[in-house]
Order: C-alpha cells, then structure tokens, then sequence
DNA sequence: CAACATCCATACCGGTTGGTATCTAACCAC
DNA sequence: GTGGTTAGATACCAACCGGTATGGATGTTG
C-alpha cells in the first residue's frame, strides 16, 4: 500500500472501516443472543443503519461474517482479560483464582441469559461446520494451554502439587467453567453461577494441597 | 377409555401410535443433529416415509413435538440409565463413580460428535423459550437432586465428608460433566471426554478423602 | 348399513432466509 | 478534469420454513 498516505492520514483508515466494524459488533450481539444459525443478516443490518450492499462489500458470505466475529471479537477479548494477564503474571495461579473470584462477584443477570458467547458457539457449530470448528478450537486450546502453563509455573512455585497432570487439569478446568456458565444460563441464576464457579475453584485449590 | 378394548387386544394402542412414535424418534435424531430451531421438519418427515398430515396430526405444533421429545425421549433415557440405579443403590456413590466410569470407557465418536441431546438443547432453548426452559430445568433438577441423594446417603455411609455441601457438588457434578460433553464435543475427541471425565472422578473422589 | 371419528396424504400459503445484480455517489491517482 | 476503484443503497430472487385446509381412506360404533 501507500506508505505514505498511510503516515500522513492514519485515522482515514480507521474512519475507513468503521461501518466494518459496526457491522462486526452488530453481527457479534445478534450471534451471541440468537446463535449463528438463527442470527438474521436483516436483524443485524438494522441495528447499524447499514443495508446490505455494505456488509456484502466486506463480507462475502454469513459465514465469514460469523468467522470474523470468532477471530475479531470473540478471541480478542479472551486475549486482553484472560490470556494476556495469566501470561504475564509473576505467580499466575493466584490471577487465576482472582479472576475466577471476580468473575463469580460481577456476574450479571443479562450475561447469564445469553451464556458464554464462545461457548455458545462451539456447541452450536462445531458439529455443523468444519471452519467455525478449526476457529473455535484454536481459542479453547490457547486457553488450555495458558491455563497449563500457569499450572506447570504454579508447581515451581510449590503452589501445585508436583504430581498434578497439568494438561489435563487445565482441560477440565476449562470444560467445567463452561459448564458452570451453561447451567447457570439453563436456570438464569446468578446465584447458580456462583455455587458452581465456587466449586470449581475449590477443585483448582486442591490441586495445591492435600487432596489425592 | 374403554377398559375392555385395552384388555382384549393391548397390542392395539401400540400399533395406533407407531406412527407417532416413529415421528417423535425421528424428531429426536433430527433435533440431536442440528438443534431445534435448525431442525427440518421435512427431514424428519423425509426419516419416517410419512407426510406432514401424520405429524400435525400428533403434534400441533413443531414446538410442541420438540417438548415431546424432551420429555418422552431425552428425561425417559436419563430415568433409565441414571435416575432409577442411583436412587435404588445401596451405595449410590459407587454407582455414580461407576457410572462415570463406564461413560468414559464406552463413548463412541458418533456419540461426542453430537454432544449430549440434553446439554444441547438446554444451550439453545433455555434463553430462547420458556417452555423449553421450563421442561429441561426439570430435568437437571432432578438429576442434580438425585446426585445430591447419592452424595448425602454417602455421607451416612462415611463415604463422604461430613463438611461437603452435597448441594452445591451435585450442582457442580452436572455441571462438570455437561462441561466435560461440551469440550469433547468441540474437539471432536474420545480421549478428551475420557481424560475430561477422569478429572471429574478425581473431583468425587476428593469428595470423599482429605482435600480441602 | 349408516354415521362418525381417526389417521394421514396432498396441495397450497405467506413469510423469511441468505445471496445477487444493478446502480449511484464519493473518492482516488494521473 | 477524467478514468477507475471503492462504498454502499435498492430491488429482486429462488429456496425453504412452519403451518393450514381439504379430502380421502380406514376403521369403529350404533
């Protein structure tokens, strides 16, 4: 491209695709209260003002459309308030518990309706579809492994027992989160959501102390 | 109804309603395999030789056919293989931990790539419908009761801690285990479920020694 | 046999779906 | 200015959806 315009006017490319981008979060919270099958082109068009001669002119197709939001919005945020922090982190296990703690205080009631967008996904698409499923795999098996990696830097620390499998820890602890998500979105409890994440952290702090 | 037709020929109702059971199973796959709402009932129709006449005939409406589905296929099911031997065990804790571990041993491909029937239609409906919400909160209430049951006879049985909270391990046992489905499911892997499922064992188990 | 209910096939309906073809305005480089 | 690309509005389409109205078999009952 042109170097030089771009130097010259960086916010034409924002501007540029800023009905894009409408479309993109438009698209996200009608999948994410519908699901992919059932989220309407027309529904989404007219939250943002836009027809559809727009979203066709960056997206050639519903599904693409729906694969952008996995790798734009979905992961995106995954990325910044999980990945990034657990990463980072000196003694990640504590982040760990912290968030899983923060999560279970700041839960809402809307949130809890319409459930875990990336887990929502996965189970409506990954039979279905073999792009949603590589996409949707990709994030759930990052998060695995930050999780994992947490695990294994939390055993140097003596924060988890040596004999831990820590793969197959961080596989469940990843499952039964989604889990909790999932009940808790069947009853639309709050509360739920709480008793359940609780448990989960009591398993993650057996993995530190006595237990088998 | 007429207490003497029944009598002398029983195999007559079950032969009038053959074909609507035939309908109400074809529902059931159709909906395992892509939802409910994703659910064609041509295709059903299509499984079954039969025309829409026969199925709004049974069933006033496609929603209707799919609270059949919930409530005479998937809860019967559950009964059978989970409901009926916890709550008539003399140790139910062995029979779940047994039960957990035979679904592990015994899923098959086919079985993981759809999911649990249950979970997925809990996913989808819950949010949407309050119907659907209504029929499948039943369910996993009772299941979690009945786990609950099993935990709290295991406790009289010294085969669980006294300071558990039966309540909330049931809660999070269901849940785990949907979470455990739901993984497998997305990954499309035998050995994810098993090694999933096995961390949940590791869970009970913990229920029942030193942990925490 | 006649009257009636049950069972189910056929044809049809209005509404919605994702997708396309066409066209216009704005902007761009030359 | 002018030719070409980009952005996006409008109108339209075939396919499919769940659902209904009708009518014809097939018993079932008086």
């Amino acid at each position: 491209m042109n170097q030089i315009t771009l130097q010259a006017d960086p916010s034409r490319d924002l501007h540029k695709d800023q009905n894009r981008e409408k479309i993109l979060q438009a698209a996200a919270t009608e999948i994410h209260r519908c699901g992919f099958q059932a989220a309407s082109i027309a529904n989404i068009l007219a939250n943002t003002g836009l027809t559809k001669g727009a979203l066709y002119h960056y997206f050639p197709s519903k599904q693409i459309l729906g694969l952008a939001v996995v790798d734009e919005v979905i992961y995106e945020r995954l990325e910044q308030k999980m990945f990034t922090p657990l990463n980072t982190a000196d003694r990640p296990v504590d982040i760990l518990l912290e968030y899983l703690q923060f999560r279970q205080d700041t839960m809402t009631d809307e949130s809890i309706k319409l459930g875990c967008p990336l887990n929502n996904l996965t189970q409506e698409m990954s039979p279905l579809d073999d792009n949603f499923k590589a996409h949707l795999n990709q994030i759930l098996q990052t998060w695995q492994t930050v999780i994992e990696n947490a695990l294994l830097k939390g055993q140097t620390q003596q924060q988890i027992r040596a004999d831990v499998d820590c793969s197959a820890a961080a596989l469940f602890i990843v499952s039964a989160w989604e889990g909790c998500w999932g009940m808790a979105k069947n009853r639309q409890s709050v509360e739920v959501f709480q008793t359940c994440l609780s448990q989960l952290r009591n398993y993650v702090l057996n993995l530190g102390s006595g237990g088998k």
